[in-house]
RNA sequence: UCCGCAGUAGCUCAAUGGUGGAGCAUCCGGCUGUUAACCGGAGGGUUACAGGUUCGAGUCCUGUCUGCGGAGCCA
């Protein structure tokens, strides 16, 4: 009995040690990232074959393994003749497995050198497309799914990850609740935009969600301070550096708060998810060559002026600007350009905002909304306001805008029962990191970007 | 949707209306420290498509398609 009961605590024991070693397998693992740990160890990589040089009887092949770069050193003499033919034969991204010692090597990019012995083939590439020359937009695009692999791309897709993290962090660690609004929906938010379209089985038609802003209306009611983040979609025929059709949103919606209160939130908001990344994702900004001299900058108070007073500045730069437009993207820049930090724009007028926007009490003509204008020509990046509270003014706009009652009656609903002042913001991602990033066009800051002209791949 | 620009080798680009070339990539050869390596050689073309002008069109004209840049709309 004894005996089959130590039996038992032994098999317990014997795997857990056998769970907790292959759990830890590939966090362990050395990547060429932490590489520097390793100076004088006999080490094994897996990645791919980036690019490769040689001098007849050496050959240096830069090892890719989606952490780093490293080159590797094969000398005809120290390896087999089968590895060093191998090494002649593979082409650029050829998955590989090498092994040797690490050892510090200021001639090498990077600074580490990998004195290689081991080459084994993982599966061999051959007349990989992106070569390490110049290629076109068009046939970049064309490639996106092998574009990634690229260092820049891959900078970018770095930065972009980490600057979801830090979206995340800053409103989970302030008292937020994530709440995902849906994506088909039965109407559209804004009225305005032109909508994707599709067949709802018998319910008639359904559309691809412009914002989840309605939705989280819905939420900060019922949990005080809440945030939305998802893909959002614009069919309008938009051709320009700032747009994709298919683009991610993160809209916070905060229950008893006015615009100022937006407006705070939205700068501290703002100094904290680009000083995380200024911080946290210094190496690959340095890989895209971005002067981060004005992103330093991004800290509170951030300037704030109203619409009239960005008209006064586009007059003062002899810009024929009618009162009451709403700014183009010359426009935009403009303004932007008086500050060296972003500029926030509030007070708008009424006509060219959206519905659901509350009115200033102080002049019933201007609506209660702000546009974050980023530095250097990046433009709107965010765009919010204090909503409508009132149960009939909001039905009164409805009606004005020639939206569809019936569905907005759940929306309605929220100010019938326990209505707040309220308010809430939206912040475009891809912007974002195309600001952050120095891009001079969002396509590159989405893994697979949708455009009016391409959806592949 | 509107305005502008472009389409030539796998890629990036040349070519006065008169025999379509270069660099990179690929293949072959050389080189024991390369840095988008270099050096020598080879293969590679329905000049986007359709029509027109001309003795002759990659080049000029018309139309179509595709892409790029911008405007409007928007984040």
């Amino acid at each position: 009995m004894l005996s089959i009961l130590c039996f038992y605590f032994d098999l317990r024991l014997y795997l857990t040690i056998k769970i907790r070693n292959y759990g830890n397998h590939l966090m362990q693992k050395i990547s060429i990232r932490n590489l520097s740990e390793h100076i004088g160890e006999e080490i094994t990589l897996q990645g791919w074959l980036f690019n490769k040089r040689s001098s007849g009887k050496i050959k240096f092949l830069i090892l890719r393994d989606g952490t780093g770069y490293l080159q590797c050193v094969y000398f005809k003499g120290s390896v087999s003749e089968e590895v060093f033919e191998l090494a002649d034969r593979i082409g650029q991204e050829s998955s590989i497995t090498v092994r040797g010692k690490v050892k510090v090597e200021p001639r090498a990019p990077g600074g580490y050198e990998l004195d290689a012995t081991v080459l084994t083939v993982i599966s061999e590439a051959h007349d990989y497309p992106i070569t390490p020359k110049e290629h076109g937009i068009e046939f970049l695009m064309d490639h996106r799914h092998l574009w990634l692999r690229s260092t820049k791309q891959a900078a970018i897709m770095r930065i972009r990850h980490r600057l979801i993290k830090a979206i995340r962090d800053f409103f989970d660690n302030n008292g937020f609740t994530l709440m995902d609004p849906p994506i088909l929906t039965p109407a559209a938010c804004e009225g305005t935009s032109t909508l994707f379209e599709t067949e709802y089985f018998d319910l008639g038609k359904a559309y691809l969600t412009q914002s989840g802003q309605l939705y989280a209306e819905a939420g900060a009611m019922a949990l005080g301070k809440v945030y939305t983040f998802g893909p959002t979609f614009r069919a309008e025929k938009s051709k320009t550096r700032r747009h994709l059709t298919e683009f991610w949103m993160v809209e916070p919606e905060v229950a008893f708060a006015n615009l100022n209160d937006d407006m705070d939130l939205a700068e501290e908001f703002l100094e904290y998810i680009v000083q995380t990344v200024l911080k946290e994702r210094e190496e690959e900004l340095k890989v895209l060559e971005r002067d981060t001299t004005l992103l330093q900058n991004v800290k509170r108070p951030l300037p704030r002026i109203t619409y009239k007073e960005a008209v006064e500045i586009l007059r003062k730069n002899d810009i024929d600007f009618q009162y009451g437009n709403d700014f183009g993207g010359t426009d935009e820049t403009i303004i932007s350009n008086q500050f060296d930090r972003p500029v926030m724009v509030h007070r708008y007028p009424a006509e060219v905002k959206a519905f659901y926007m509350k009115r200033d009490p102080e002049n019933e003509k201007l609506a209660l909304a702000v546009d974050v204008l980023a530095p250097e020509g990046y433009g709107e990046i965010i765009g919010g306001s204090q909503r409508e509270d009132d149960y009939n003014t909001l039905l009164k706009r409805i009606e004005e805008h020639n939206l569809p009652r019936e569905a907005f009656e759940w929306y309605l609903d929220l100010r019938k029962y326990g209505s707040v002042p309220h308010a809430g913001f939206g912040l475009g991602l891809e912007r974002t990191v195309g600001w952050i990033c120095g891009l001079d066009h969002v396509r590159e800051t989405i893994p697979f970007p949708r455009m009016i002209y391409r959806n592949t791949p």
